[in-house]
DNA sequence: CTTAGGG
DNA sequence: CCCTAAG
């Protein structure tokens, strides 16, 4: 596939001007230092070379990629806020421009200026048609109201994405196409004549400015992506530019392979918007600007071919931030699909199949209260993510091969971990619910904190249990043997609850000795006798530091303890 | 991985 | 409940 589009690109695409891959700066910079961009980015001083930069770049994306002979309507209703309006004569201003005279300023500013009504007009033409956007869309509209509402920058800012808006509002474009008569083809002749007028002294000075800025525009991009998709593209090209500075024939197949994705893909899913829209300005440009039909006719006719391109390229680890927003999703789209609840509780069942039964046989002997806690209404739980979330989700339910194939694998897990849901709701209610609960409550946090349950007095009497059992300390032990059902405890909430209950029993101790009203509302629904047992346990084992001091000095002796003990707990001897 | 301990 | 250091 690669080598079909290398064989195919470089004849429809005129790049002559250009020796050097304007991407490459591009992709090269990019996950690497990120503080550092942003530092820079927020620096204003250079809106005046992006201002330039930004028509040069599209300049060049035309020029480069496409011997403009058939542009759609599209790239004419991009461009034209910039290059017509404010200046009458485009080839003169666009010829300035590239030159970077100082005139450049002032009508940067200008073509700024109507920029930023243009982007205006995207924004609530977007709004209006309500078209299918991905999850990018908000984002990159809030950055449209942020900029007109903070002069201070936004000439910069808008100056530097005026080609992610227009990737936005792509398919805002097209349907503006539709009824409007916004069609220019002079301008883009024009300039296109503008760039086979220049010389090559003129591209070749220009070559290293314009990376520069070329930098900073993409970088910015890199910086108002919201997932993961196009850091891959991007990390994919820059491996595949790495070393080569002068590839024009590896960028024009890496840049037009998602276009060309996008277009063959028929009913085109979140995930190809999504990878449209997060392509580079420029890239952006030319999926906009190109006939993309002709595109489509040099070699590329099935999506099954483009495909390879992809896993090919995918060598580089994915960025930080992506790995987190794709779990994010993946949770949040598989959490329907039994995906997390599997990777939770997939042990949790295996191992529960072997041992339920004898172990649930211990907890009822040890159950020295009513089953309170049947975690009826307990395991109800309310996402946390927000609705809007779960449909990005859904549209970009593919949108990454590794997302797609975790999707599936959960999708193909998913059968038999529900068949072993259903087994052991035959068993027990109560433990599928919790375990349910937990999955619940770890799928939807996304690295969030786990969804506080309280500690049941069951439970509470399972852990004191335990302890006696077991000792103070073997959290794990206890854990197996008592808390195997309710995988939402860990063995270290075995040990925090354990300390808690230290603390418990010491401080209910003191309130008692001093009031005795107040008690009920101390104990906080753990039974005084508990707090006993409690309190002589961590006699016998002594908690390694905290437990000795605090308890040896409020702590009663045991004959006391037997004294006060109601009749329902075990003797400690018999348990030790 | 498990435990202890601080937050 | 989270996080981390230590073993």
């Amino acid at each position: 596939m690669s080598k079909l589009a290398s064989d195919a690109i470089p004849n429809m695409f005129t790049c002559k001007p250009y020796k050097v891959d304007p991407d490459i700066p591009f992709f090269t910079a990019s996950e690497d230092e990120p503080g550092g961009i942003e530092h820079f980015l927020g620096e204003p001083e250079c809106k005046d070379d992006l201002v330039n930069n930004l028509l040069d770049l599209d300049m060049f994306q035309i020029q480069k990629c496409f011997d403009v002979e058939d542009i759609s309507g599209t790239f004419d209703d991009t461009m034209r806020p910039n290059l017509t309006q404010g200046e009458g004569e485009n080839l003169e201003f666009l010829y300035e421009m590239f030159q970077g005279s100082n005139n450049g300023d002032v009508r940067g500013q200008n073509t700024l200026s109507t920029s930023e009504e243009f982007l205006l007009d995207a924004k609530y033409a977007d709004d209006t048609f309500k078209l299918d956007h991905g999850p990018c869309k908000d984002s990159y509209l809030g950055n449209v109201a942020l900029q007109t509402q903070s002069p201070g920058i936004h000439k910069r800012d808008s100056a530097s994405e005026i080609l992610d808006l227009s990737s936005v509002g792509d398919p805002v474009f097209k349907c503006m196409n539709n009824h409007s008569s916004l069609h220019d083809h002079i301008a883009v002749e024009e300039v296109n004549e503008a760039f086979k007028n220049m010389s090559e002294y003129e591209t070749s000075v220009m070559d290293s400015k314009w990376l520069q800025q070329h930098e900073i525009f993409g970088l910015k991009n890199y910086f108002e992506m919201e997932n993961g998709l196009s850091l891959m593209k991007f990390d994919l090209t820059t491996i595949e530019h790495e070393g080569k500075t002068s590839s024009n024939i590896d960028y024009a197949a890496s840049t037009t392979e998602p276009v060309i994705r996008t277009l063959n893909n028929e009913n085109i899913s979140g995930n190809h918007q999504v990878k449209r829209k997060r392509l580079t300005g420029s890239e952006l440009l030319k999926t906009m600007n190109s006939d993309v039909r002709k595109v489509e006719l040099f070699s590329f006719d099935g999506e099954d071919k483009a495909e390879p391109l992809v896993t090919q390229k995918r060598s580089r680890k994915p960025p930080r931030r992506y790995i987190e927003e794709s779990l994010d999703y993946s949770s949040k789209s598989s959490n329907r699909k039994c995906g997390m609840a599997y990777r939770r509780s997939k042990d949790q069942f295996l191992h529960v199949k072997s041992q339920k039964q004898k172990w649930q046989n211990e907890f009822q002997a040890v159950q020295v209260f009513p089953q309170e806690d049947s975690f009826d209404g307990n395991c109800i739980q309310v996402p946390f993510d927000l609705p809007m979330e779960r449909e990005h989700s859904k549209k970009n339910e593919s949108f990454l091969v590794k997302d797609a194939e975790d999707c599936k694998d959960n999708r193909l897990l998913c059968p038999v971990d529900k068949l072993d849901v259903e087994a052991l709701s035959a068993e027990s209610q109560e433990d599928v619910s919790e375990d349910e609960c937990m999955a619940r409550s770890y799928a939807k946090g996304g690295g969030r904190r786990k969804r506080h349950i309280s500690w049941t007095p069951s439970e509470v009497v399972k852990l004191v249990e335990g302890v006696s059992q077991c000792g103070v300390g073997r959290w794990t032990e206890i854990k197996r043997l008592l808390f195997s059902s309710s995988s939402h405890r860990t063995s270290v909430d075995l040990k925090d609850k354990w300390r808690n209950l230290l603390r418990a029993s010491c401080t209910q101790l003191q309130i008692k000795e001093k009031v005795e009203n107040g008690r009920k509302q101390a104990t906080n629904h753990i039974p005084e006798s508990v707090l006993w047992r409690v309190r002589e346990l961590a006699i016998m084992h002594p908690y390694p530091r905290e437990s000795r001091s605090k308890v040896s000095c409020t702590a009663p002796a045991v004959s006391s303890f037997t004294a006060a003990t109601d009749n329902t707990l075990v003797p400690l001897s018999t348990a030790v």
